[in-house]
DNA sequence: CCTCCTCAGATTGCAAACAATTTACAAGTT
DNA sequence: AACTTGTAAATTGTTTGCAATCTGAGGAGG
């Protein structure tokens, strides 16, 4: 359903929520990020009921929608692994059938990675993470990967850390892409899950 | 944001797809449902964005949405241990603070399972199996793990068959309850991994 | 005969007004 | 002083109407 608008309204919140902008717990109101978004309530809906689904926002009835606690420890080195089984899953079934308009777009994406990360812009460097990832299992195809990928990476990269370095998370994204470039698709496939963690 | 007539409308709904009142593909138009269920469009889109972020719809825009189509076989398994492992988890450190209230929850969800199985109505049978599982991951109290959990039951439910012996399916469940109420944890764990495949 | 364009009908996207619910604070009672 | 009750403001839930987009059929041109 997302049209381009809501999407882009969408992402621009979500890299803004991990990257720490609320506190835990922050209530969020429709109607000012409707007016921060000049528009009207409708679509703030649509995007806060699309969050509450990815496990950013915490929605109760009547009482809207607020920031989401982190996961418990216990949870999280399932997430990981199961993230980490279908990107691979997705690269390794998928690689074959990724066209050169497929490589330029995931060199693009990085492009914008880099200039966020040299920023220092946190939600943008986050945005362009997840971004990154996401082409990648949207390139195999299959809906429910989507759909099962989406709530494991945002779940996970709530405590996306102000401290990271974030040209280091830069130059392993582009490790990847570079080893993709060069065909080597098993090389790729193992930085890439040593990337995941 | 689910208040009551919305949930019921979701899960309603949910149980419909799942048994395959509509083929793949079919095409889902907003004011058919919104008169089915005497509501206006506006809840209706909740429940389909809802729906669609579980997996059960697929959402383009200006073109609303449609059934989706089966996961592919490859991804199944992976599904099937994250489901395994993150209600195993649920249970397991989640069965301390089970009050005797949630003992009779329980009981009555499986009391509605097993009259919608003699009936042989596949909707509520699915509706009641989806319910019972649920329970168990919310008693967990971390939201993150429903939000995680939930796209993976109906996923692995899409292709609910309309073969499957539903009362042999309910005594599952029932075997299930009967060990948790004689305080047997670990014989409970075994019979929920075997159940979950 | 095929391709491309145009245009009406159908359907979703968005906005604004109204209804229902919750929250916060103040007044009254025990 | 503590607790309940009542009322007004704030917020979300729902409905309705309009704008934008897509679909499909029919005709003009190659």
């Amino acid at each position: 359903m997302p049209t381009p608008l809501k999407r882009q309204i969408a992402n621009t919140l979500r890299g803004q929520i991990l990257a720490g902008k609320w506190s835990e717990g922050t209530r969020i109101k429709e109607e000012a990020l409707a007016d921060q978004f000049g528009v009207s309530r409708g679509p703030i809906r649509d995007v806060m009921l699309e969050l509450s689904k990815e496990g950013l926002l915490h929605a109760l009835p009547n009482r809207g929608v607020s920031i989401s606690r982190l996961p418990t420890r216990k949870a999280r080195p399932i997430y990981l692994r199961t993230r980490r089984d279908l990107e691979t899953l997705a690269l390794r079934d998928g690689f074959l059938h990724w066209s050169g308009n497929d490589l330029l777009a995931s060199e693009k994406i990085l492009r914008h990675f880099r200039v966020a990360a040299e920023f220092g812009d946190l939600s943008e460097v986050i945005e362009f993470d997840v971004a990154f990832h996401r082409s990648i299992i949207e390139r195999y195809r299959d809906d429910n990967l989507l759909v099962l990928w989406l709530p494991l990476m945002t779940t996970l990269a709530l405590p996306y850390s102000r401290h990271r370095d974030l040209m280091e998370s830069y130059q392993e994204h582009q490790d990847i892409l570079a080893t993709l470039k060069k065909g080597d698709l098993e090389t790729a496939l193992t930085l890439l899950k040593t990337h995941i963690q």
